[in-house]
DNA sequence: GATGCAAATGATAATCGTTCTTATTTGCGT
DNA sequence: ACGCAAATAAGAACGATTATCATTTGCATC
């Protein structure tokens, strides 16, 4: 399965800056973006993208299905490829790296607590703020 | 202890704006309110505070430890008076009214999570969106 | 392959929550 | 009561995001 046929399964047309969005997500280093990122990553690659555009096609891919978006703290939204499978987020405070964990326990803790409290669960969001230990990142302990 | 203390305690000076601010996270019927919310409450009450101080104070009450701030989806930053017992949140989505809980099982399975990908937790947040079975709650079920 | 038209784009203005700036006012120790 | 640093109010400024609108593009049809 390739690009433009998300695109027309998701019933969009399949345009020179929709197909470079996805692209990105698909071969980044990185796969959590804000829009900032991905619109200055564009310009980097010589692509001629305006901002809202790529606000607009986020939106709209977030809508179809293909992205998933948080929301950090610091204010902006950051998107990921959507690969069917939930899971939370630990998010380093000194380089911005976000880390995917997935627990059972907790996800079924979540859910028996909602019943509990008479809440049927729409979505949840569970953000650890930490600090990361890769090579790249500032702080390194 | 009453509020005059609380500000002393925390090295700022007893002034009105700050006092009117304090006695309404207090008093107020919901526990959780964001900048603007306080804002427009204190004009209702006749009370003459400019925004900018609002966002100010509530700054200086989240760094001096007397409020607790979140970040719910939806932008704006949320208060709520800092009782020393953390917890999380569930956000109804028709109506905004937060709910809190504590789940122990949940609180250690995090800490082992980030421990064994090698992660220090600085601070956590589990917000959980659903619908509320609260009379006033437009949704009703 | 040329044509037409709705959909998509890009530039820019507008909006929203929040922070900054600055002149004025206030709390409070003397 | 006085003085001065701290705090305030009003509005400008800001960063992220959305809306507007004239121009361009994908793509179905001829």
């Amino acid at each position: 399965m390739h690009q433009p046929d998300h695109l027309k399964n998701a019933g969009l047309k399949s345009t020179l800056p929709r197909l470079k969005v996805l692209d990105l997500f698909e071969n980044s280093e990185e796969r959590h973006l804000s829009a900032e990122d991905v619109y200055k990553q564009l310009l980097n690659s010589g692509e001629d993208v305006g901002l809202a555009t790529v606000y607009r096609v986020l939106t709209q891919f977030e809508q179809a299905g293909l992205l998933v978006r948080h929301h950090f703290e610091g204010g902006k939204s950051v998107f990921e490829l959507n690969q069917g499978e939930h899971h939370d987020h630990i998010v380093c405070l000194q380089c911005g790296h976000v880390e995917e964990f997935y627990d059972a326990a907790i996800e079924t803790r979540q859910e028996k607590v909602a019943t509990e409290l008479g809440f049927a669960i729409r979505e949840h969001s569970l953000h650890i703020y930490a600090d990361c230990t890769r090579k790249k990142c500032p702080h390194r302990p």
